[in-house]
RNA sequence: GGACGGGUGGGUGAGUGGUUAAAGCCAACAGACUGUAAAUCUGUCCCUCCUUGCGAGGUACGAAGGUUCGAAUCCUUCCCCGUCCA
C-alpha cells in the first residue's frame, strides 16, 4: 500500500512524458515538476509568500545534512517540524546528504557502515548511516525522503562505480526496511525514494535499477548525474534508467538541468526534477527567459528599459526594468537575489506547466520539437 | 613668509636603486555555475605589431634636468596639494 499516491494522468503515445498527480500529506502535486532547492530551509532570497503566490511552487527540497549540523534535526522537531520552521505549508523533499558525499569529498570518509563527515563549519566529526538518516528526516517531517546514497564524481572506473553502486543498493535496503520499522508508529504520510546509480555504466544502471525494485518503494530517483560528464551522457543514463522503473511510480532526476533540457528529460519518462541552477545563476546575474539567457552586467542593459522578459508574468517583469535589475546587480544590492531568483524559479515552473499542459493535450512532440529548434537557433546566433 | 607631509596606471593604494608595465583592493569588461561549503569563482584590464609567445617594440610613476651600467625609487630646480606656525 503506498504512502504516496500517484495517479498518472496522461502518457504521450510517441516519447516517454507523462503527466500526473502526487499527493502529499501537504498537498498535490501536479507532474512533471520542477522543485527549487532550498538547501538551507530557504530558498535562497525568496520568502515563502513568492514561491506561493507569484511562483506557485508545489513541492521544495531540504538538505539532510546541512540542517543537521545547523539548526539540528531535534531542535526543528521541537520546533514544529520543518515544514512549520520555514512556514511552508506545502511538500517538502529532502535530500539525503548523499550530494554532499561527492561535494564535500575532501570532507568525508565512506565506510560500509555509512559516511563519517567532517563538518564544513567547524571540523565535527559526524556518522550518517541509511538508517539515521531516514531518521533526521522523519523528525523534519519531510514529505519524501531521499535513502543515503553515494553520489560518484565524474569520470570513474568501471571497478569503482560497481563497488559503489553495490553499497548505495546495500544502504537503499537497510534504509527502506528502517523506514518501514519507523512508519508503523508514524501516522502521517511520508514516502522514501531509493536512489538509481550506476555512474555512466548502462549495465551498471540495470542491474541497480532491478535491484531497487524489489523494495516496491513509492519512487524511485536517478541520482549520480550532473556532476561533470556531458549532457547528452546524462541524457543517455536516464533514457536507459526511467523505463526500467516503475510505471505506476514518480521518477525523480536529481540535479538537473538547463530550462532546455527539461523537456528533454521529461520526453524520457521523467516526472520530477529539482536543480540549483535557476537559483544560483540568478543570485550570480544570469537570468533565463523565453529568448534565452540574459546575463544582466553585460553594458548592453544599462538603459533597457525593457522588462526582462516582456512574455514573463512574474512579479520581477511585471514591475522591474532590465536597467533597474541592472543596476541593483552592479550595486551589490540584496534585493537583486530576491527579483531573480523569483524571476528564474517563475521561468522554470512555467516551462514545467506548459510541458504538463501539452502532455495533457497530447501535443509534447510539437512542444519538444519547438524547444530544440529554437534552442538550436539561440546557439547559431551565439556562433555568430 | 616658515616647518613638516605628499603628488604612482579609471579610482584608491603598495612599492624607497636592478627578475617592476609596476602588488592588493575597487570600478569597468567578459566567462563559469546543474540532488548549493556559492549574494560565489575565474579571466581581461597602457598602446602598437606579429609567427599569439612566460613574443617584439613603444610609452609610463606631477614637470624639466642630473647621478648611475641601470631610477617610480638618489640629487637639483620648478609646479601643485594637505596640515601646522606666523
Amino acid at each position: 500500500m503506498p504512502l504516496l499516491r500517484f495517479e498518472l494522468q496522461a502518457e504521450c503515445p510517441s516519447t516517454g512524458a507523462r503527466a500526473g498527480l502526487l499527493h502529499t500529506g501537504h498537498g498535490t502535486i501536479e507532474t512533471p515538476v520542477f522543485m527549487p532547492v532550498g538547501t538551507q530551509a530557504t530558498v535562497k532570497g525568496v520568502p515563502p509568500r513568492d514561491l506561493l503566490e507569484g511562483i506557485d511552487a508545489k513541492i521544495i527540497l531540504a538538505n539532510t545534512y546541512h540542517l543537521f549540523l545547523r539548526p539540528g534535526h531535534e531542535s526543528i522537531q521541537r520546533l514544529g517540524g520543518l515544514h512549520r520552521f520555514m512556514a511552508w505549508p506545502r511538500a517538502i523533499l529532502t535530500d539525503s546528504g548523499g550530494f554532499q558525499v561527492f561535494s564535500l569529498n575532501t570532507l568525508r570518509k565512506i565506510s560500509e557502515d555509512g559516511v563519517l563527515f567532517q563538518s564544513h563549519l567547524n571540523g565535527d566529526p559526524h556518522l550518517f548511516t541509511p538508517e539515521s538518516t531516514v531518521d533526521v528526516q522523519l523528525a523534519y517531517g519531510s514529505d519524501i525522503a531521499m535513502v543515503l546514497d553515494e553520489c560518484l564524481g565524474y569520470p570513474a572506473s568501471y571497478e569503482e562505480t560497481q563497488i559503489s553502486m553495490q553499497r548505495t543498493v546495500r544502504w537503499a535496503r537497510r534504509g527502506y526496511s528502517h523506514f518501514l520499522s519507523r512508519m508503523r508508529d508514524i501516522e502521517t504520510p511520508h514516502a522514501l525514494f531509493p536512489i538509481v546509480q550506476g555512474g555512466m555504466y548502462t549495465d551498471l544502471r540495470r542491474q541497480c535499477a532491478s535491484e531497487l525494485l524489489g523494495l516496491d518503494a513509492d519512487g524511485y530517483a536517478i541520482g549520480g548525474l550532473s556532476v561533470g560528464e556531458p549532457r547528452a551522457l546524462s541524457q543517455e543514463m536516464v533514457e536507459v534508467t526511467a523505463p526500467l522503473l516503475p510505471r505506476s511510480r514518480p521518477r525523480y532526476v536529481m540535479g538537473v538541468g538547463m530550462p532546455e533540457e527539461l523537456p528533454e528529460y521529461v520526453a524520457r519518462g521523467v516526472d520530477m526534477m529539482d536543480c540549483v541552477l535557476p537559483s544560483r545563476n540568478a543570485r550570480n546575474g544570469c537570468l533565463f527567459t523565453s529568448a534565452g539567457r540574459i546575463i544582466i552586467k553585460h553594458s548592453q542593459y544599462k538603459e533597457d528599459g525593457l522588462p526582462l522578459d516582456p512574455a514573463c508574468g512574474c512579479y520581477t517583469c511585471a514591475n522591474f526594468s532590465r536597467a533597474y535589475l541592472r543596476h541593483l546587480f552592479q550595486a551589490g544590492e540584496i534585493l537583486f537575489s530576491t527579483l531573480a531568483t523569483i524571476h528564474n524559479l517563475r521561468r522554470y515552473l512555467d516551462i514545467m506547466r506548459q510541458i504538463r499542459q501539452s502532455i495533457l493535450l497530447g501535443t509534447f512532440p510539437e512542444y519538444l520539437h519547438q524547444v530544440r529548434s529554437s534552442h538550436a537557433v539561440r546557439l547559431d546566433s551565439v556562433e555568430l
